[in-house]
DNA sequence: TGTACATCAGTGAACGCGCGTTCACTGATGTAC
DNA sequence: TGTACATCAGTGAACGCGCGTTCACTGATGTAC
């Protein structure tokens, strides 16, 4: 049966084309019409890829998801957990400046209320989580798992919360060009935060 | 010329209809059809009310910050900058618990291209990120204006990220009972840290 | 090797719906005399 | 006080468009004999 070949050959093709119309246009901007044309297929061929749109979207984020992993990922030659976790910010505020649209749409996109997240699409994001927990277990080995995984997410939502409102050109974002700076200063501050903490001294 | 009155009466009861609207079903779910049905009147009122829908909850919007900023005013009975940080933040995250939606909407409203928000709007913005200015000033008095503004503006942006993955149940976000607690963990780390930066002890 | 048939990926016109905005009209209110 | 006229807030049917999804059809590919 090739003929599967031929099918997710196609279904590989329009994924790669939303991805590049998410990243021209942004989440909003992206049709079924421009998709298929960028793709090079009828309208109606994407239904025979894939569900409907939605799942499209989920392919490209997924896609992204693991693009911005494997950027962490590459930050890992820092010593000592508070530079790895400055690292780690970085490399997050980095990717989202150098990938603004695909890196919106991940928290863009909501699927029809009722409707969940599939598990795969759940998973990755345990291990995003799992990437942040590593430092700040060794900088707080006192804690419990439980509360260093909150911990992770609370960090995860500050870095996040100052880059996307910088990206979106909020009017109280912090201006582009001082978000890495800003970035490393929350993070600096946080992780001496975090070091006192336990310490109870510089 | 009374007829005025009836207008801007009309003009309130479609931007307290539209808020109600928002506060039940999210920007998203708010329709022309449903605002008018509400305020009691016909579709084509609005637009002699209003210049459009984008207006209408710029208008909505406003209020919130309004409520908002007097949410955060309320707060300011505590001694000392630390204090007082600390419950700016908790102010905010139980402002945007009780009115997420159009908390919400504040965040989520975009105007179309090209146009850009009119100045009254703006203006609030910033009375909001000078309430944050003036603790932060007095936690680190060594620090010029501009870069308080800064560090206000990525402190605004750490709570406000935290707050709002939560809010939106995203899969990375803190699970909302916890989040006023991982506010109060995150401001508190960052106060720390800055008196040490500054002092270089506890 | 050739013929008849089945399958199913791929086609694109048409459907259907939601929804913001317009516009010709109505009628209440105010003004002039 | 009454009459004629002007204004303009308010009406709601109709417009127009965007756009996801469907569906009857086509034609290339594979299978059976």
């Amino acid at each position: 049966m090739p003929d599967t070949d031929r099918k997710t050959d196609l279904r590989t093709r329009l994924i790669a084309a939303a991805e590049t119309e998410i990243a021209e246009k942004g989440l909003m901007g992206l049709k079924a019409r421009d998709v298929t044309q960028r793709a090079g297929c009828a309208l109606g061929a994407i239904y025979n890829a894939v569900a409907d749109l939605d799942e499209l979207v989920m392919r490209v984020n997924s896609r992204t998801l693991e693009r911005m992993g494997a950027a962490l990922a590459a930050t890992s030659g820092a010593e000592g957990p508070e530079a790895v976790t400055l690292g780690l910010a970085d490399a997050y505020a980095v990717f989202a400046l150098e990938n603004r649209r695909l890196w919106s749409a991940l928290f863009e996109h909501r699927l029809p209320e009722g409707v969940d997240m599939p598990d795969w699409y759940r998973q990755e994001h345990e291990v995003l989580i799992a990437r942040i927990m590593a430092p700040l277990k060794s900088l707080r080995p006192d804690l419990p798992d439980d509360e260093i995984r909150l911990r992770a997410r609370t960090l995860f939502g500050a870095v996040h919360g100052v880059v996307h409102l910088a990206l979106q050109g909020r009017l109280v974002g912090v201006p582009e060009p001082f978000l890495r700076q800003e970035v490393a200063a929350l993070v600096g501050a946080l992780v001496l935060g975090a070091k006192v903490a336990r310490t109870g001294k510089v």
